[in-house]
Formats: structure tokens, sequence, C-alpha cells
DNA sequence: AACTCACCTGCAAACGTTTGCAGCTACTTC
DNA sequence: GAAGTAGCTGCAAACGTTTGCAGGTGAGTT
């Protein structure tokens, strides 16, 4: 309708008011308001009203140099792990008016540039990273610079930036405690890659739960993938299997990796889980639907989302605020791809 | 580093000249850029190298009223179609420089103009709208404002919008005579709800396949789920197994509602495919490790999203160029779900 | 009655660009 | 050699806000 848009000139001639004044009387905060009189501030938001008013966030945002916008970086949202995360952060921050721009890397540190140069030039509030590397040579110079920044599916070692991920650790101990409970103790771990710092954390979690079991980790029944692909998966479960310690069960570091052991095992006449169990981690839809289904550890990725968007907001409004960093107890769904351990003929 | 951003001001005092100078050598089109001695523009390009110059996108969009910023409603990002299409219009636009706002709308029409305005008032370039539903009151709305819109997934029935989908009936064609030619003829449609394009669409595209098939397509044999969900597809494969004349096959509205017929196959004792075939549509991710594999109707959702977000750059850069619509051709992919008509005993 | 002070409002300068217009130089053209 | 012209560059006004500062009321204080 209003082909020529409103501005804030138009508002203030309405109510008979400088433009200062209406700016003051529309700012939500206090600290603006609170300085107009309140009659006035009335006839102002009227004739605001009357006018189908709405703010320029471009001109407003090249004053106050806050965009109410949040980027939200990840390696590939083609990835099932992503989207409900992206969601609950979406739906946080809609809540409270930002909005979010979205940047795929593939984990590729020159893309992964482009993406955080664009983003900062677009005077983002403040950046969501899920990238998982570990080593981030990036992640000094942004948190030197003012820009908030919130980690997720990640923590920094030294905890020094607010971040929300699953206890990967806990999170494989109970997969490990729960394959021990069925009398299982060759228990092989298909690790994910070791520059992710979840391919590290449950790799380590694994170590960990196997010791607090009172089993000693046989280095031969682990193996590493390059990538939580299926194809890596398949090949480090070929590995396993040929072996002559076969193992009993294997914990995955993650579903897609769990899915190539699947491959693998039912390619060298094997059953799971008959004559091997399979544990997965994230539970990512539709492992309820495989054959068998999954034993996976989830971990509530929408909350996630949630989480971390709220630390965002956070860390915008009170910068000073002390770091927090979240962990979100992860959960054992068990399924059908693990049973107790065959007996040994 | 750079604490004090560097301005366009700096860069032309470096070089020497007026800003107004250093902002059209800067600009690459010729227009502007052409104005100037090409020897000006080295130096002026030369200045904003060592400065490390990065023009402010605000401070440019309040002038120019473009802000190289495209944005992309969805229903569920949640919802595994969306993913590859999404990251597919994020590929093409990063690489023209332009980046994504994301907004989910449930299918909500209050959220949906939440999302839009709050788009709209950021003063996104273009928009691309992946909402299914077939009455679209904001759609005339949009159109006559003059930013641009891009369908993806459904036409509008004009053709009026530039759009990029499936040919949802050739693809369910497709399935239907990969049934008619396995032997079938009591073949069922559990359909999708009629108030999306894509639900309409598909069981239009089922009844005309039926047809080409010199077949009477039974109005017992097909149900409307109310929903694209699992359970829905459930709820209306029970209907079709409960009724006397129990279909051989059935071809769901999408791999959801297909899902939801696996289970009520199971359930009722029967067999996929030995007793009854079923073929999706879409293809989703894993849905060749569901068991049985599923039969279903792909369609490159990543290429839809690079058309889109190329249809987006032609309109914007030339906007009274003819509306293109864009039908990218199914594939059918035979897995493991669909069978040979099982000899009535 | 003069002073202080609190309360409100207006003025004008930003924020970092782009762009119509005008002006200047130096070159062509008759 | 004067007039016209092409080719560059600078000036200044936008774009739509926010915000420090100053001014102008009126009430309260001494």
């Amino acid at each position: 309708m209003s082909s020529r848009s409103v501005t804030l000139r138009d508002v203030a001639k309405l109510a008979g008011v400088h433009p200062a004044t209406a700016s003051r009387a529309l700012n939500e905060e206090a600290r603006a308001r609170g300085l107009v009189n309140p009659d006035t501030v009335a006839r102002v938001m009227r004739a605001a009203q009357e006018l189908d008013y709405h703010p320029d966030p471009v001109a407003r945002s090249l004053k106050t140099r806050r965009s109410h916008t949040v980027g939200v970086v990840i390696p590939d949202l083609t990835n099932p792990l992503f989207p409900p995360i992206v969601r609950g952060i979406e739906d946080r921050l809609a809540q409270s008016g930002y909005v979010v721009l979205l940047g795929n890397t593939d984990n590729d540190s020159e893309r992964e540039k482009l993406v955080l140069t664009s983003m900062r030039s677009r005077r983002v509030d403040a950046l969501v990273l899920a990238t998982a590397r570990r080593r981030y040579n990036l992640l000094a110079e942004l948190n030197l610079s003012d820009l908030p920044v919130v980690l997720v599916n990640r923590v920094v070692d030294d905890r020094a930036i607010p971040s929300v991920a699953t206890d990967d650790v806990t999170g494989i101990g109970m997969a490990v405690a729960h394959l021990v409970a069925l009398g299982h103790t060759r228990i092989a771990h298909v690790a994910g890659p070791q520059a992710l710092s979840t391919g590290a954390g449950r790799h380590n979690g694994f170590l960990l739960g196997m010791e607090a079991a009172g089993l000693e980790p046989d280095p031969s029944l682990i193996t590493f993938a390059e990538a939580f692909s299926v194809a890596e998966g398949v090949r480090c479960a070929r590995v396993l299997l040929a072996g002559r310690n076969r193992p009993s069960a294997i914990v995955a570091g993650n579903d897609m990796l769990a899915i190539g052991c699947y491959q693998a095992i039912e390619e060298s006449g094997l059953k799971c889980p008959a004559d091997i169990s399979v544990v997965g981690f994230n539970d990512i839809p539709f492992s309820n639907r495989l054959s068998p289904p999954l034993t996976s550890v989830r971990f509530p990725h929408y909350q996630v989302g949630i989480e971390a968007a709220q630390l965002v907001l956070e860390r915008i409004n009170t910068p000073d605020a002390p770091t927090k960093v979240l962990f979100l107890p992860p959960e054992l769904v068990v399924r059908g791809s693990t049973a107790r351990v065959s007996p040994v003929p």
C-alpha cells in the first residue's frame, strides 16, 4: 500500500513534535522514553499506529551499530544434526526480534573466513559458531574484537567462550556401560575425526568409560575415521571385523559411522545385533526406522539451539557477565541394535 | 586489529582525493568507475588495500536501498526436504555476495506475517518462499510491492510468479507406471493435504497416471492425510487395509506418509513388498536404509535451491524480464519396497 | 523575589555511504 | 585564437535514525 515508506519525520509531524522527541517516545528503553512526557509518548504512539510506521532497521543500525541480526555458521546444513539446532536458535531469537543470517562453511577455512567477514561487515550483533574444529585460529581473533561469540556443540579448552554442548564423555560412557551390562567385554570404537572436538571428546569418553567399567581398551579395537560419514564407517568397521580379535560390540562416534558399521557387518555375513551390537551417537531422525533400529545416544538438539540463543541474548545485553558453559545431559535410547552378548560356542 | 573501523574518508584521504571520487573508484559498476581516471582508480584501490578497507554495507544499504540480503522463508527446517534446498540457495547466493536471512513459519499465518514484515523491513532484496500453501493472500500483496519473489516447491496457478518446482504430476505418473508394469491394478493413494500445492498436485498426478494406464481410480482406495506426517500415514493406511477391497500397492504423497504405511502394514501382519508395494516421494536421506529400502520419486533438492537462487539473482538484476517457471524433472528410484504383484491364491 | 532544579523538548550533528550537479582543466575544432 | 567539449573531480545533499547538549518552562526553596 504505502508506496513511499513512512518515516519518523512523518510520525513526528502528525504528532506535532520534533523527530527527536518522536524517536525517544518510540524507543522501548526507559533511558530514552523516560525523558519524554507520558502524554506526548501516547500521542506519538498513536500517530505511529495510524501511519503504520515501522522504523527502518538499516538507518537505526547505521546509527546504533547494532543490527538485531545474529550470524549462525555451521559446516553443512545437510548434516541432520544441524537443522534442529538452527531451528531452535531461530525460534528463540525471533521471540526477541532478532533474525538469523545463515552460513555454511563445509569446514573449509577459506569459506569460513569469507562467511565470517561477510557477517561481520553486515554488523551482526553476535555469532553462533557450530563448527567443531578444535584448532581454530579465527577464534582468538574473533574474541579479540568485541563481537560476542557463542559456541555450539563444542567447547574451547579453557572455557573462555560461552558455549552449549552435550556432554560427549558421559554420553559415550552411557553407551559403554550399557554394553558392559549386556555382558560385552570386547568393545570396539570407531572414533570420529580427532581434529573435531566431538570426535576427540567421544574418543576420550570411550577410554574413560572402559576404564570405569574395569576394562582395558584394546588399541587394535579402536579405529579412527577421517570423516563422520557412512563410507568411513564402513572402512573402519571392515578393519575391526577383519582383525583376529573380533569385537562383540562397536561404539560408533556418531550415527553415520554406525550406519557404516551396519553395512560392513552385513557384508561380512554377520548379524546385528545377534553377532555384534552397535551403538551410535546423535539419534538422527529415522534412526528408529533403520533395521535394526539403532541404539544411540541422543542429545536434545533443538534445546541446544534454544540455549545457545539464550546465551547469545544474555551476551548481547550484558557483555561483561561471566561466561557460561552449558552442558546438556545426553540420554541413551536403547533400541534393537544392541543385545546380550552371544554365548561363545 | 583495526579497532576503529576504517572508512571511505580514510581511503580518500590516503589517496588524496575526495570521498566521492573514492566511492566511484571503488564501485564495480562501469557507470560509476568509468567516470574516474584509471590512474586515480588504481591509487584509490591501492589505498583501500593498504588500509584493509571494507565498505560498510549498512551505510551503503541506507543510501542505495538494497541490502545484498535475501530472505528465505520455509515452514520448518526440520523437515528433511528443506535443508538441501536452503543449502543450494545459500551456495549460489554466496557466490554473488548475497547472504540469506532464514525464517521458519510452521505454516502458521501469524508467524508468517511476522517473519515477512521483519524481512521486508530489513530491506531484503528478494524473497524465496518455500511454503506450500495454495491459498496465499500474502502473495498478491507481496507481489504488489516491488519486492522480487521466487517460489520454491510450488507454483501459483497463473504462473505470474517465477518459481522452481518439481513436476509432481509426472513424478507420480512414473510411480504409477512402475507399479502398473509390475502388474498392479488395485493401486491406492495416500494423498497429502489438499491445502498444500504439493498434496493437491500429486493427487492430481495420481488420477492422471491411473487414467494414462487405462485404470479407473477407485475412490475407496484414496485417502487424504491431514499432514505430511508418519502418524497420518499410519492412519490413512489403516483405513485402506481395513477396507474389503485391499490394495496391492500404495502410492504415498511423500516419504513420511510412506513410512506410516510401512508401520500400518507391519501392524496388520502383512509384508512389504511381498503383500503390498509402497512408493514414496522426495527420497529423503536414509530412505535407502529403511527396511525395506524405499522406492521413491526423487527430485533434486539441492539443484532446486541453486536454480531458485539463480532466478532470484536474475530477478534482482533485471526486474522486468519475463517471469520464468522452472520444472525440474523427477526421477524414480526403485528399491526394495515395490515388487511384482503377488499371484492371487 | 531570586534562585535552583527537575522535567521536557528542540537543535543539530552525527553514522558511512552514494549521486546529481557544477566546475575545472585541457584538448579538439573551426 | 576563441569557442566548444570531453573527461575528471569536488561539493553538498541526501538516506532515516539516534543522542549530546542546550534551552525553556514551571514548581519548589530560601
